[in-house]
DNA sequence: CCAATTGTTATTTA
DNA sequence: ATAAATAACAATTG
């Protein structure tokens, strides 16, 4: 499930442990949601320790604990972070728990293509700080977008939207959602925009990240109980999976097919060939 | 049994 | 050599 904003959102639920000491850790040892990672440094270290803060960079995510310890979560395609009472059982896929008094940060993920990554010293580890700038920082110019897309001429759009390299925390669905407000087709190939277009392109990521992060995410103290709750449905989130599903702007068909090597959405009255 | 899934990476192909 | 396409990973659901 987890783009952008839905990482964001998974985020701030763990903040409920901001402050908070870790009694223990509880992992499913052997898990591919650990390959590469030390499990017993990681417990070690993580045992006793203060969870101070976390930040959210494209699909990841950085906890920072006492003692100069990092831990980088990144959810895959099915991953999830749930807060549960002290006295939760350890269910299936809850592949990674951190206990606190009060709590415990379950980190839960059945196809384990998501990941636990764990790091010591006085700074954030290069596996955080390489994470492409976010599409809301100011480096995220057209410019930078241009010339990403000259250099992907030769793909289609929806596959380098794809690409966190230049898109950080765009996913499948942002990445048609992004497409159909610019009214783009995503099979264009990136060489063919003219220069008005890549401007819509870079506007309507910005647009997408900020109205997602504001919807999914919520805002300071407020969290949705669920994190698609309040999608609206003018966006084509909603319609983009249901068979007969219609654009929400055109009320006319959408389609569905393989682009990019992924299942994509689009509104053909909206979004030409051309 | 077959096909599907909001991600990433290694390998193969062009 | 570079970039694009494909396969693989794992579990579950329809």
């Amino acid at each position: 499930m987890p783009e952008l904003a839905e990482v964001e959102f998974f985020r701030k639920r763990w903040g409920a442990g901001h402050g908070a000491k870790v009694l223990a850790v509880r992992l499913h040892e052997g898990k591919k949601v650990f390959r590469g990672t030390s499990t017993a440094l990681l417990k070690k270290k993580l045992t006793g320790a203060m969870l101070l803060g976390s930040e959210t960079a494209a699909k990841q995510m950085l906890f920072r604990f006492s003692g100069g310890a990092w831990l980088g979560i990144h959810l895959g395609m099915s991953g999830a972070l749930r807060v549960e009472a002290p006295d939760y059982v350890a269910a299936k896929h809850d592949h990674f728990i951190l206990v606190q008094r009060q709590r415990q940060l379950v980190f839960n993920d059945p196809r384990m293509f998501g990941g636990v990554l764990f790091a010591t010293g006085p700074k954030p580890p290069a596996w955080w700080t390489r994470i492409a700038p976010a599409i809301l920082s100011k480096t995220f110019t057209v410019e930078a977008v241009a010339n990403f897309l000259k250099r992907r001429a030769r793909a289609p759009l929806k596959a380098v939207l794809l690409m966190q390299e230049r898109f950080p925390g765009i996913g499948n669905w942002m990445a048609d959602e992004v497409l159909w407000r610019a009214a783009i087709h995503p099979k264009r190939l990136a060489g063919s925009l003219k220069p008005a277009e890549v401007r819509t392109l870079h506007r309507e990521c910005r647009n997408l990240c900020r109205i997602a992060l504001d919807t999914i995410a919520g805002q300071g103290r407020y969290l949705p109980p669920n994190l698609n709750h309040h999608i609206p449905p003018s966006w084509l989130f909603w319609h983009r999976w249901e068979n007969g599903g219609l654009c929400p702007r055109t009320k006319k068909p959408l389609v569905r097919a393989e682009v990019g090597g992924r299942t994509t959405c689009w509104s053909p009255a909206r979004q030409k060939l051309r």
